[in-house]
DNA sequence: CTCGATTCTGACAGTGACTACCATATGGCT
DNA sequence: AGCCATATGGTAGTCACTGTCAGAATCGAG
């Protein structure tokens, strides 16, 4: 990695920084993208081509983990389905908990800023899009049309337990463990402790 | 009813239909808000004393859809956990399939215009707070802490059958039932058909 | 029907996110 | 040192959206 590349990811680092600066003392909406660049000692035009719309600020580390978690999960082979969900879900979790501070912000954010918290569930949106197809390879070949149902409920049902999770997680930072919770989350609903609509025909 | 709310009906309407004529023929991204009230015959500051936001013209059927599925199961107090859960389940997809065009549309448009999805995750998102609400509020107040935590796990799973039918339903829409691939959902995963995560400690 | 109150409308001016483009500057390589 | 590729910052422009305000349409009361 040459001078450029350190450069570049020091400049890249420095804006988000700011950002979150300015975000949480002034608020999404009353911070402008010009006061982040002027913050970061570059033009406008740099930050944006580091960072192409104002909420990729604030979520970049969001999909970072959702992105790690992804790939991760592709390169594991010998885990089957339910062993791999638990794995996906807790690898998700412990990315997020690399920078807890983050996820609070980001998620205070989130409330505040109507776009923010669109574009947070797009991108969780996305991850269970790509966990589906995950799951889709590595499911049986004989019913295509089947696995691809089965495996967008799972992945829906993975992407649940990791939202209420973290959100519960969010709202009581200290007294919560995340791992722990959402080990919680999973027995209980093996168990069948949580109430499933009937589905009577 | 006076005269005034009439005019009121038909020109937000008329505004949301021609919306919709220049998205199809020319895309999201390259219909202008000002086109729009020009083919409605009215003053950009009009429009937007009706829809406060470009994507709110795509999303208000669909909003619509949810509002009324949360209102009427609010009204509905002889329901149990499961049967509830799958009765919100089919008023929402019959709501949606009152107008299926519109949601074909709509989804369309999603997959072209990055921020109409995000505020149509944001929609689904915010039915599913209403929801896990709803569940809160009908649930044993004996533990308060533990019933929050069920009512959004269950919450999500409803929103993910809900989910993942629609948008199979969408793909191909003349093929499948929306209901009956709900049921289909619905008794699959209580046959413990779908892959969970493992949750053991 | 008329008048006064209320609400609806359209125009204007302005902010801010984002794009396209170009001249300049900087790091990488021979 | 000198050339090439890339990074940068500035300018001009588009478009979504906001706030304000005067005038028009509607409604209700007398």
């Amino acid at each position: 990695m040459g001078l450029r590349e350190v450069k570049r990811q020091r400049t890249r680092r420095l804006i988000a920084d700011k950002a979150f600066e300015l975000f949480g003392d002034h608020g999404f909406g009353r911070t402008t993208v010009e006061q982040i660049a002027a913050a970061a000692e570059v033009g406008p035009s740099t930050l944006y081509r580091y960072f192409p719309t104002k909420e990729t600020l604030v979520l970049e580390f969001v999909e970072d983990c959702l992105v790690d978690a992804i790939t991760w999960y592709g390169e594991q082979s010998e885990l089957d389905l339910p062993a791999g969900l638990q794995a996906v879900i807790e690898r998700v979790l412990e990315q997020l908990a690399t920078n807890p501070g983050r996820i609070q912000a980001v998620f205070e954010l989130a409330a505040q800023a109507g776009s923010v918290s669109a574009h947070l569930n797009e991108l969780i949106w996305r991850f269970r899009i790509d966990l589906t197809n995950e799951l889709v390879r590595r499911m049986p070949t004989a019913a295509p049309q089947q696995a691809e149902f089965t495996a967008a409920l799972s992945a829906g049902i993975a992407m649940s337990i990791i939202e209420t999770v973290v959100r519960i997680w969010v709202e009581n930072p200290a007294t919560v463990d995340l791992k722990q919770l959402a080990r919680a989350a999973m027995s209980r609903l093996r168990d069948g402790a949580i109430p499933l609509p009937e589905g009577t025909e």
